[in-house]
DNA sequence: CGTATAGTTGATTTGGCTCAACATCGGTGG
DNA sequence: CCACCGATGTTGAGCCAAATCAACTATACG
């Protein structure tokens, strides 16, 4: 049918020096739990920090693994993960630069309650959960903007359980999308991109529903003029027709 | 058919001299987020709270309200909902006595993403939450205490997130009641008693099914001997086969 | 080019919703 | 103390949105 048809997604661009200690200084002052803090502690927190690189695909933790560390998305993205042991997954959160993940806990015996996997190739910075909490104990300031953020997660967890509760699949796909492009949209000549790459069984797995399911409604949508798609990528043209979805149902 | 089917529920017990300024000094120092603070930090805390009462059924605050007080249960229970538009509610969370539930945020501009409902006769601490903020930049032990019970609940909002996704309405309900009964179970002659009224819509509104569908499960679930249940209350008496409902499904 | 991965589309089945009628409990007031 | 009535819970019948099963096509990538 169309051959015009290429990714529009930009190229990974990423590169090794993302990880550098150089540039991690300019990463962690950028994050939002340290903002505000002086530039002294930035470099003091930053010699605690460990990188690790991971290909995309490859998983970080797997729910049910020791929990010891909080890690930092430095470069790339990174979801997370619930298994069903039926063998279907369910996507909680894509994570990109400058979103944490793991766990705070200090307390020995928790486990990570969920998996965390590259979903690009990634950069992460990684820390012991018990030198974070030195650091939430010495910079206040730091422990009130993790609440923050922690705030909003549970604000959003919230409005999905909402959502998977008593919103129509249609509904559910329409939200995550607008939701998506919100968080990574950048205006492009396809519309607006949903930056990341999105396949039917990514976007299923953030929704409840099957792939099938998930493709029927994006071919739908596509019909309408809605959006723009094609293999691991969606741009929305019409966002208000889908924000309009979501007002339906009296 | 039974005579014998009084609520086995305690009687309220509520008495207004929970919320005196006497004993409210007692339910602070027991608050999880206050926990291992000095007593003179209780004290002077103690000061900026202020109380309120509520009947069972009253609302707190709505979906929509400027947010900007942070509120505690210091007796009773107290029901976090989210509305649909098409009426259906949906049943958050259920809070006891100890946890808090408003928002931390300071800026002006935020509105509550939810209602919070009086689930019994109860009584409400509450402070401004720019005046919360003051106190967890003097203790940061109680932010990092914060920190733990967002993270807890972020961790069983990802699991209901799962739950609602892949699981059937019949496991849903299982795990629901089991989270319940770990939280106010109370071991009584009728069993693990949910200490706590428990309509089937309200277990519908948990597990984002219809009362009708809940009451057939409940039925199903009393006619195999693993619950007792009248009106508005629960009793586990069988928890293991409940929690095998949840392994299965391979 | 060829192959693996991603996506599409149709046919069929089904879990749970909807609508509806009825049963039961428990509090209230006569 | 009992009769009443609204709130709560139960149960049945029919229907529908979405899952499942299945066959197929299109695309990127080496």
């Amino acid at each position: 049918m169309q051959k015009h048809r290429n990714t529009p997604l930009e190229k990974p661009a990423f590169n090794a020096e993302s990880c550098s200690t150089d540039s991690r200084l300019n990463i962690l002052h950028d994050l939002p739990f340290f903002k505000n803090l002086p530039d002294a502690a930035i470099v003091e927190i930053n010699a605690i920090f460990r990188t690790r690189h991971y290909q995309s695909g490859e998983v970080i933790y797997f729910n049910g693994d020791p929990a010891s560390r909080l890690c930092v998305v430095a470069a790339g993205g990174v979801k997370l993960l619930k298994h069903n042991n039926d063998g279907h997954d369910v996507l909680i959160d894509i994570l990109k630069q400058g979103e944490f993940f793991g766990t705070l806990d200090i307390l020995g015996g928790t486990l990570y309650q969920e998996t965390a996997e590259a979903q690009t190739n990634c950069c992460i910075l990684k820390i012991s959960s018990g030198q974070f909490r030195t650091i939430l104990n010495t910079y206040p300031l730091a422990a009130i903007n993790i609440i923050d953020i922690l705030s909003d997660r549970l604000k959003s967890a919230y409005e999905m359980m909402k959502q998977l509760s008593v919103q129509s699949v249609e509904q559910r796909i329409a939200f995550t999308l607008l939701k998506l492009a919100r968080k990574v949209g950048s205006q492009k000549n396809v519309g607006l991109l949903i930056d990341l790459p999105l396949s039917r069984s990514d976007l299923a797995a953030m929704t409840g529903t099957t792939s099938e399911t998930a493709s029927r409604i994006m071919s739908q949508f596509q019909k309408q003029g809605i959006i723009k798609t094609g293999r691991q990528w969606v741009s929305i043209t019409e966002p208000d027709k889908l924000e309009k979805l979501l007002e339906s149902d009296l």
